[in-house]
DNA sequence: ATTCAGAATGTAAAGCTTTTCATTTTTCAT
DNA sequence: ATGAAAAATGAAAAGCTTTACATTCTGAAT
């Protein structure tokens, strides 16, 4: 016995199945007597939609494909209820795909939103070139996508961020308004647009306020905690230790201080750091870090806000939205 | 101008549609030189097939919707990973759907596999009863679902999860054999299966040492950072205090840990606490966690070769994994 | 040259819904 | 009671693909 369609719940009901299908969407042009027969018939038959043949025949799916690099990355939940608030508010329904950072996965999601699964996508990393290749989605437009946080130049698309620059010169600066003068930064993963635009930010801070850069300085990283276990033990290593370290992001910072704690090293007694996004951990962890917050929520849902429009074929835009810096206890006065 | 469809790939080409769809989908069967001009026309035009068509006519979507509660808790992601692997394995894709444990949104994905969008789902979460309301899922079997995890006697399933009662059973014997008798309990939120699961193990545990269940040294916590917290505040109120605290999650542990530092008391100087999940961060928590592993990158994967093989008409079982005992620093021996 | 098997291709139906346009029914004023 | 207007319903097409079955073609064997 497989599935009962309209035309099953047309028949019991005595009715055109085009009648049924108003009953489901336009419930108010039915006469009230016809419905309840109706809708009597959808709940005995167990009727539901077949969402393949609506989709077809209306040429949309009402779903929102969000492409994430990392789910396991705490930092984009929060992004994800903006969107999810969004959307459901416009009846669309919200799917993730987890890209795990592999091309050939990112690929399928692609596929995905040419083959009509979804109206419109949402990157939350910087777009691989996939999203650009192929004709339909940029030429003809009909699949409007927006990125979220990690915006470079690269290709053009509506986007929404932070200036990402300015808020690591407003953490440097800040370290050195607390007296420090040798700071370090520890980087992101040098392919990472965020990598250079938080990186530029930092070394203009020390430039503005007249100290040196020193790229010895410059730790590499790749935002995840090993590579800031791996940073603790250069800074070991360093002959010149900076008093201060800016990291890029929330994770690295706590993979250093961890590593650090163990060592012997106490932050912020040692060493003050500061990280970057202000992950749900952030505050809990100990000691509870300082760091730039992004307003990931907001952004989430200003970029499904983006989204929609452009679908309704407003043009496309970027939005940029205010960080701020959260004062905790992982840093100190020196 | 719309979506090149497959017969303007076949008029291009000079074959008909049903050539076009071979060259596609059994390239062997078409003759080799047809075959370069029909896969030309397709890169010519930009071709890509409509999935809601395809879906429509082959009744079936080759999606796997996973469902999550909360996709900021981290404890999923790995689940995730596991899932995906197998999933693509399969040529299937995974997608994600939060319901942000909210009625209404896990409706809004009981509908989304109800109208065929997906093949089968799994769910990260005990199923609540729309999934079972439903005549089609259950009834006629259509529908596939794959409970991980939270594996309650509420609704039968086929399921992967681990004896959460025998894991809590094993953490609180290790602080017994550490030589603590009074061991306090963080549960989880009481409406939540594994909540009940890891409080009788640790009842049990403490009653075959011999140590009496004392249910005001049951802290009651809802799996949150927060929850952590005020469970400290408990803590510090208590006349007697527990020397050990099993927390029935990994992120309750550092809510508690991060309040009891700061309020002076040291773990596991002073406490000691054992939590449960082995979420990421643990181990590079300070201290790092002492906790219950579960495998969840092989609990993503068994779940989706257990709905495949449901797919495919084998009947639902269900399966157990085995836990680990991961010891760190958060708890001594007295 | 003829026949036949097998390969290659084509035809047409089926899958289910939405929506336009046409038709029927109802309502209401005269 | 009549007619016009409005409301309710129905018929049928369109949306795009897959696939069973039919047809045509190719090449080899006789």
């Amino acid at each position: 016995m497989s599935r009962p369609t309209i035309e099953d719940v047309a028949r019991i009901s005595g009715v055109s199945i085009a009648t049924v299908s108003r009953c489901l969407h336009l419930p108010d042009v039915v006469a009230p007597k016809t419905r309840d027969r109706v809708l009597a018939a959808v709940r005995q038959t167990g009727y539901t939609l077949n969402a393949a043949a609506q989709s077809l025949r209306q040429r949309r799916s009402n779903t929102v494909l969000v492409v994430v690099p990392d789910i396991g990355n705490t930092f984009f939940a929060e992004i994800l209820g903006g969107i999810e608030y969004e959307a459901s508010a416009a009846g669309l329904t919200m799917l993730i795909g987890d890209t795990g950072r592999i091309k050939a996965r990112e690929d399928a999601y692609v596929r995905y939103l040419l083959n009509g699964r979804a109206d419109g996508a949402l990157l939350l990393a910087e777009p691989q070139a996939a999203w650009f290749d192929i004709p339909t989605v940029n030429d003809k437009g009909i699949k409007p996508i927006v990125t979220i946080s990690e915006v470079g130049p690269a290709h053009p698309t509506a986007a929404v961020s932070i200036d990402n620059e300015a808020a690591a010169h407003a953490a440097v600066t800040h370290l050195i308004g607390q007296g420090h003068r040798l700071i370090a930064h520890l980087t992101g993963p040098d392919t990472n647009i965020l990598t250079r635009q938080r990186l530029f930010g930092y070394r203009r801070a020390l430039t503005e306020a007249g100290l040196v850069c020193d790229d010895t300085y410059e730790l590499p990283g790749d935002f995840g905690l090993a590579s800031g276990r791996a940073a603790f033990d250069r800074y070991r290593a360093m002959p010149n230790k900076p008093t201060a370290i800016f990291c890029a992001n929330d994770e690295t910072a706590m993979g250093f201080i961890s590593s650090a704690q163990q060592g012997g090293v106490m932050v912020p007694r040692d060493v003050s750091v500061i990280g970057f996004d202000d992950i749900h951990f952030a505050q809990s962890y100990i000691p509870a870090l300082t760091t730039v917050r992004q307003p990931r929520a907001e952004m989430g849902a200003a970029a499904m806000r983006l989204l929609l429009s452009i679908i309704g074929n407003d043009a496309p835009a970027s939005i940029r939205l205010p960080f701020e810096l959260i004062l905790r206890d992982s840093t100190r006065r020196l």
